[in-house]
DNA sequence: ATTATATACGATTAAAATAGTCGTATATAG
DNA sequence: CTATATACGACTATTTTAATCGTATATAAT
């Protein structure tokens, strides 16, 4: 439990990849899968959707590849994970209503000040801080 | 991801149930279950891995059941998330050296500072914080 | 002693979440 | 035109988590 999904992990790996790459250069999907042995169609599919987020820019044809399009420095490791996976919560009750124990549940308020706790942590970290 | 397994919400409501009953009295893993529409048997699996641990104290027999045994003050939730599943980490390198990205990872030292993060987070709240 | 009720625990199955694959379409540099 | 790269939905496999089942053991009450 508590883990980041691998999703998110070839994602930060393709990021700081791409950040250290030079200047204007593209990296392309084969190149940063081949060289961090990511399943290279899996791996794709995350920076295409990246590409749809506006966090890194698409370049098609021969030669193309992706390099970042948004500044890392204003987006916090809460909003990419966000971005990536959805809601950040402990437990679902954080966004989700339909729990059928939620009246019984005794639990509630002290999990979602965790809960919180957690998204702050989350939120104080920029995505610059893991990839340069 | 980043959630919290079934299993920790229910230990968590069982221990705020019985640190709430009157002293001395213990709860049965049938009035647990019922009262929060946990399914009894796996609640029941829980409850006693927990007595193992010597969180709670088992009394067997008609009208038996569990209390708490530990000092739930001096329990952080870091180490009732380990003493329930194992080490806590954001990706399995945390203490399992046997990635075979290890050596071509580039985000391995990131993380592993937000895991400290997360662990310290983790570390700061007891047990008691969410009980009482 | 017997019975009813409760914990103990390993084995198994079910369900859900995650990870990975495949096929096909589209864009574009050379 | 062709080779190479992204785009994207559908599908399958794997792993993790959740739940169930069967049987054994302890003990209070009768």
């Amino acid at each position: 439990m508590l883990k980041i999904t691998r999703k998110v992990e070839y994602a930060l790996i393709a990021l700081r990849h791409m950040q250290q790459a030079p200047e204007h250069s593209v990296s392309s999907t084969t190149e940063i899968a081949t060289q961090y042995g990511i399943p290279q169609h899996l791996l794709a599919k995350i920076l295409q959707q990246m590409a749809r987020d506006n966090l890194i820019q698409a370049l098609k044809g021969p030669a193309g590849g992706y390099k970042i399009k948004a500044d890392l420095d204003k987006i916090s490791l809460k909003d990419f994970f966000e971005k990536l996976e959805g809601p950040l919560g402990l437990m679902d009750c954080y966004f989700n209503t339909d729990c059928m124990q939620m009246k019984s549940c005794n639990i509630l308020t002290p999990i979602q000040r965790i809960n919180q706790n957690m998204r702050d942590m989350f939120s104080k970290t920029t995505l610059m801080e893991i990839t340069q």
